[in-house]
DNA sequence: CGGACTTTTGAAGTAATTCAAGGGGAGTGG
DNA sequence: CCACTCCCCTTGAATTACTTCAAAAGTCCG
């Protein structure tokens, strides 16, 4: 029997990396397979925080709304990353909505079940750590460019971190890997679609940038790293 | 021989609580003590992170600086809450600075301590887990909050948050229990001095707060629930 | 080819910043 | 105890970056 490609894929995510190859076979049998379509709601903002997904193929968006229908954008999730963090952390519901960008395959455990992984075995427990420290790090990098940049270097900054964690390399440069609307874009900037519409015309003048329905290509990333940073 | 005092306080830590009374003992022992006077700098932005530290008295204020010198309050740090979180999670270097504003007494670990205090007590592990999940959560509804609302609802989602974790009552009503200029009010809402200043004279003309130099006092929280949570 | 999204662009409006100046409180040192 | 000085705070006026409002043009899909 039974190398399941599985095992090597969650052999390599950040939270089950560094697991001995029989423990690995365990986690993996004790998980629960599930496929959504582009689109499908994997949990929704206040459900209880009973499971916990691992992605194996596609791709997710975390978003939190308010109540007034408003929505933010807090991360894309990628193959190998986590979603559902509360149910790590003593969360009793998802303080945020997962929903599926592209049609993905996830891995999904229960709370008692994870739980008990990372008392059994602590090099889980320390990379739930280290991956909740990262994403805070994250969360603070971006708290503190809302506060202090302008609309075009955050929208800068937005893309160069897509770019950065979702980038495909294409004729023209930089290419994001998933559909991604102006709102998207907005929605994790903090501004409106509108803006973010006429800040890519700009730049598509530029050269700077080529962009379409539902897609994004960075040209000249040094270009929008110059604005990003840019003194003013 | 000793029931120090600070096993009590450690024991009911976010870091340390549910942790064995023998274990306490060895980790309050491994620990090193230090004392800062307000205003004085515990670790800077970029500095290696190789410490962590736990406030058994006083308050210290963590921020990002960005590279034009402009701040960003990332969070005060009271009794019992952790200071240098980059040394739990393999940071290499603190990604804020950290400083008091009242004099403090800390009690320090190293990182290699530290590691060590979680691997051999799941429940430590468990403790960060949700510690760092519970900072996560908080900025997240941070960011939502600078995307989405307007200046005053953020003001006051900000005093709110601060009287709920270093409220105070007083004869006038809760009141902020450390020294806090209307810049670092800026700081922490996303905005200017200027403009916190304007808000608090409005408020305080309807009776909503009473403030002073470096002093807040809540006197009608309601009021500023319905200002936070106002529709518009 | 119809219909639903998505995107673009102009024009008007405004919330908040920036610029500017002055007014207090608290501590210090004479 | 008073005066000096350093912060901190306040308030007005001007400016502006961005949103909001509005309309139309693409684009994809069934």
């Amino acid at each position: 029997m039974d190398h399941h490609p599985d095992l090597d894929m969650l052999g390599r995510t950040e939270l089950f990396q560094g697991v001995s190859a029989d423990a690995l076979r365990v986690i993996h049998e004790s998980a629960t397979r599930r496929q959504v379509v582009a689109g499908e709601v994997v949990f929704r903002q206040g459900d209880p925080a009973d499971a916990l997904y691992i992605v194996a193929f596609g791709r997710l968006r975390a978003s939190q709304t308010t109540a007034d229908g408003q929505q933010v954008i807090i991360r894309y999730i990628g193959p190998g990353e986590v979603a559902g963090y509360a149910t790590l952390s003593r969360g009793e519901a998802h303080p945020g909505t997962v929903a599926a960008v592209d049609d993905s395959r996830l891995l999904g455990w229960t709370r008692a079940a994870i739980t008990q992984l990372m008392e059994r075995h602590p090099v889980v427990a320390m990379n739930a750590v280290a991956m909740l420290g990262a994403r805070y790090h994250e969360m603070q990098v971006r708290l503190r460019e809302l506060s202090t940049e302008k609309v075009e270097r955050r929208i800068a900054h937005t893309l160069l971190r897509l770019a950065e964690r979702a980038g495909r390399r294409s004729k023209l440069g930089i290419e994001i890997a998933f559909p991604l609307t102006r709102q998207d874009l907005a929605e994790m900037s903090g501004t409106t679609l509108h803006t973010v519409s006429r800040t890519l015309s700009g730049w598509e003048n530029t050269g700077i940038v080529d962009c379409g329905r539902r897609r994004v290509v960075l040209c000249k990333p040094q270009a929008l790293v110059a604005i990003a940073e840019e003194a003013a």
